[in-house]
DNA sequence: CGCACGGGCGACCAGCGGACGGTGAGCTT
DNA sequence: AAGCTCACCGTCCGCTGGTCGCCCGTGCG
């Protein structure tokens, strides 16, 4: 099922005290050195979470920006280029897509704000602005005006998504495949399950079955559960 | 390292007692029944050697052919279709690759003489039949009048696949991705070093440098170890 | 018949793709 | 200062791709 859980389900932590060492942040400023507690030799633990800004804007105080966000797409790219220059050139396998591998290259050099559950989390996100800049920066001017989380913008990305999905015969996954910059990254489990619970929606509609699903016009994921 | 171990090795075995039920044999007919112990429940419980045959050629005795090897390619590539189209109907990752779960699949349909790794290890002797037929015929009616085993045809099929590569800018994933049959098989991690020694030894020549590695013509594979 | 050869394939492993939810940062009151 | 919201990312898990070598089928003397 979408939600089934795995057989055990344990989840046990430690506590947690971390020594990397680096200091790059990447796209947005906001390095303000009042924090009383970034004196000794603590870096920053966490990223600073995203709030939902404009293009073009700059995030304030303790935030990141989606700008920001969108450039570690592009950052994870460069390391995959690089990952697959040195493969080559030892005659190893050469991945095509961002592997564990990309993200322990990535750590090793030194951009350990970089990591595999944040970079998958929004990763339908980065694909919507890389297929539909316009419609990208709409949906955000939108959520930040009403005051909406990352959370809830995050979710409000997969539903133009599948519209595009729509469009192009419910393939995602060659959307995604014949997109230069969107290639490299897999299809998210849930945005698959979305298209294809649309898909057979249309095609209930279209042979005039009688179960559930509402005459909901092209593009309305409606109420799906995410 | 080439053949380097893995951190542990254990390898015990338990007894061994089957209970699979299936008939199918595939290609070739060599369903002899003068064996005295084919009468009860027992279905065979091995697929009986491989032996070097000519094209056309049907093995005889408790032997398989090479014609039959090619075959078990081509059924596999029948399964993985399937496994696509089921996996596209269910709106779920589809695989471009000869998978564990295409293997499943195969016992699953009653094929139950298709395994894992028997097909791994013969994929670079299907992978000269694909690119050079008239080659590969060759080698077999060679190996076959030299009353080679198995294994030694086997090790023979590299060479010719590694000249294969140097006409192709060494490039043995481009090669077999183009090539619409082979292009659903991995390449063997044996293959791909052996191109790039090859290639490392080819630059090398020509660069003048002085290191080992004599004069070898085109499509020599000569001293490099298997 | 018994023995030696050689190769089929069960079973193993490191690491993968994928996911969850506990900390704890950060804002509001 | 205290509380409480929410999301970052450490850590887990079912499998995968890849491999080894045991066991036994097989042919020969």
């Amino acid at each position: 099922g979408v939600k089934a859980k795995h057989g055990v389900q344990r989840r046990i932590k430690k506590g947690r005290i971390e020594s990397s060492s680096h200091a790059a942040h990447g796209g947005d400023d906001n390095e303000s050195e009042d924090d009383p507690d970034n004196g000794g030799g603590a870096e920053r633990q966490r990223e600073h979470p995203f709030i939902v800004t404009e293009p073009g804007e700059v995030a304030r105080g303790k935030k990141n920006g989606l700008d920001y966000l969108f450039h570690l797409y592009e950052q994870c790219r460069e390391f995959l280029v690089q990952v697959q220059n040195i493969a080559k050139e030892k005659g190893e396998k050469c991945p095509t897509k961002v592997t564990n591998q990309v993200f322990r290259f990535a750590k090793k050099s030194g951009a350990s704000y970089i990591n595999k559950p944040k970079m998958r989390h929004y990763v339908h996100c980065y694909a919507l602005h890389c297929l539909d800049e316009e419609g990208s920066n709409a949906l955000r001017r939108a959520y930040k005006e009403r005051g909406e989380n990352v959370g809830a913008w995050r979710q409000a990305c997969y539903k133009p998504l599948v519209t595009i999905a729509a469009r192009q015969g419910w393939d995602i996954d060659a959307i995604f495949n014949s997109h230069p910059r969107l290639s490299i990254w897999y299809v998210p489990t849930k945005l698959r399950q979305l298209c294809h619970a649309e898909r057979s929606a249309a095609v209930a509609v279209a042979t005039g079955s009688t179960t559930v699903g509402g005459g909901n016009d092209a593009g309305g994921v409606g109420h799906l559960l995410f």
